[in-house]
DNA sequence: TCGATATATGAGAGCGCTCCCAGATCGATC
DNA sequence: GATCGATCTGGGAGCGCTCTCATATATCGA
């Protein structure tokens, strides 16, 4: 039954898609010198060049990706990794970067982008299985996990890997893009510092992300250097509303706190919505700084917050991975941006 | 030399991967056999397809997509078609919802999605030679615009094809799915004529997008049901900005308005900027009315706005998709979601 | 004019897989 | 016990392409 579909889609295409043979006897040239045309015409004389691309276009000959990649061991595809169990992480802008910058990467080239989502509740392995598999020619890998556990198993895999922000294990080799995350957050810390503010505390993202650690470690570093205490600490999960409830647990623990540094400008937002929730005003009692620099909508509270090149980043790690698939092995530098503090309206000096 | 490269990667293959023939000979059976036990394993020996099973296992072995794909025809991919010239849209929560649906009803499938955004500036004919040329078995394509104009020539190639919004030339037979935005919109006018409103504007989509221009002329027929005159009418762009400008236009144009509808809740979230902006205040002065029904971020003023189960839409939309693909030709009729209206703070009674 | 080099071409193999077909095996039936 | 069908198996062709290799032709110096 299943066969018998399989063959009446055979037996009656459309329009039966022309294949190299097809293009060559058009051309009068010989399925080698057709192939050679396609593929960048090195060795074929400017007429039998001439004669092939009137064929394709005449033609409408597309080759046949199948067949190339079974014999190139290319596939002309890259996988985006985005290990989030949770749907609503696409909601992040940080996404709509991401995509949008590997996009731009690709733009010239016939690679084509994977979307490559690890499923809530799906098998974990697949995904490595996928990778492993050769259905891609590299892998960019975003929202890595350290309990994901596979990136040995990437990195084992010689396939070419390039993640944004950093991976646990980076001494493995990994080739990744990443802002600053210390730097940004030290930079918030003594900005917070410099306005006056000296009850901070913060909003993490979740530790099982370098990112979010960095920006922890970087927070302390900066607050240490301004002579002021640790502060309490809560953590977020990069959304809204964890913002919101992870600030609320802030100022439980200290109702005098005068500022908040949150690891992303999502909960940076939620923040200000529990400050403002608890009768305080932003800036005017707590200040509050984000990190991201994503455009915040017209109406909104303007958002002190580090800025980090997401577009740009996802299009360099796009490149990296392109340069590596096409000249593997070769050791790359991570490239880190760094993060600009941009001091705006949520974080103005204390109306004292 | 850059055969070199090729050869190169080709001779040390990091653990080259294991082949059908392996596969088999592992498993003490023939290529034959394998293969059978790979696909579901009809007519095999309970012996031979564990002994197969087992061997998958101990190799690692996943099938060449390329070598199967050559001869079966499938591709086991099916794109995503973001029409948009413009990289910001991408911001726009429909999209998010939209790769969370697909990716849903791709789930237990071993189809991968790959996403097709045309890119501003690009080849604009790329995109349909990609489709037709067997890259993928089944396209789903969104944010269709009228003057695309590739929806014939998408229609003519046979491949399965959905839409997630109903196209123009809905005429072809092609497949979508909807939501009842003329439905939508009239109850829009219908709520805000109830609740007092009378002199009413709203801001339109782009209106080269069906959506737009349906709940455009929803938006009318409701005003005329409730005795109204039609209004003023401004075009946005489904951004929050967009949005700001257009609410702008219409309150010079009335500046007594007291009732704005926007086609999507991120305009509307612009137009209430404006209204503040002008010094009156929602919903006081002005109720606004949104389309989308997005979760608001906490804070922010609860909207009143058209339901449409996004995410729902998207997962109908792969598995119709994926049923074409099954069982191609079988006529399938469009399905549309109803729209609800979910009454919140925005367009509380005027306050009189 | 003749070899030597450079350049262009086509024949043929084979990438890993599915599927057709023919053969083998096994009970059940006459 | 021979015949039949049902079930299972392996051989082999071939999907469309790239790439190696041998051959054909053009270019040059001697």
């Amino acid at each position: 039954m299943n066969e018998q579909i399989h063959r009446g889609l055979r037996a009656a295409p459309a329009r039966p898609t022309p294949t190299l043979e097809d293009l060559a006897t058009a051309a009068g040239v010989s399925r080698s010198t057709a192939s050679r045309a396609i593929n960048g015409g090195s060795r074929v004389s400017p007429e039998a060049q001439a004669a092939v691309d009137a064929a394709v276009l005449s033609l409408g000959y597309t080759p046949n990706r199948a067949a190339r990649s079974l014999v190139t061991r290319r596939t002309s595809s890259i996988a985006l990794v985005i290990n989030e169990p949770d749907a609503r992480v696409m909601m992040d802008p940080f996404f709509a970067a991401v995509i949008t910058g590997v996009t731009e990467a690709l733009r010239e080239t016939d690679m084509q982008l994977v979307l490559l989502m690890s499923r809530a509740g799906g098998d974990p392995s697949r995904t490595v299985r996928y990778l492993r598999g050769g259905h891609v020619d590299g892998a960019i890998v975003v929202s890595h996990h350290k309990a994901d556990g596979w990136t040995e198993e990437l990195a084992a895999s010689g396939l070419p890997t390039v993640f944004i922000g950093r991976p646990w294990d980076a001494d493995l080799g990994i080739h990744y893009v990443d802002v600053d995350s210390f730097q940004g957050a030290r930079l918030a810390a003594l900005h917070l510092a410099a306005t006056g503010r000296t009850r901070l505390g913060t909003v993490t993202g979740p530790l099982d992300m370098t990112a979010s650690a960095d920006r922890l470690a970087g927070w302390h570093a900066g607050l240490r250097e301004a002579g002021l205490p640790p502060g309490p600490v809560a953590h977020g999960d990069f959304t809204p509303a964890g913002g919101t409830e992870a600030a609320e647990r802030l100022l439980a623990e200290d109702s005098g706190l005068d500022g908040i540094f949150a690891a992303s400008d999502l909960m940076a937002r939620g923040a200000i919505t529990a400050v403002r929730a608890s009768g305080r005003s932003v800036p005017g009692d707590v200040a509050v700084v984000g990190f991201d620099d994503h455009v915040s909508a017209p109406g909104e509270l303007p958002l002190t917050t580090i800025n980090q090149p997401m577009v740009e980043m996802a299009t360099q790690a796009g490149r990296l991975l392109l340069a590596d698939i096409e000249n593997p092995g070769a050791g790359r530098d991570p490239v880190i941006y760094p993060a600009r503090l941009v001091v705006r309206a949520s974080s103005a000096p204390k109306a004292e």
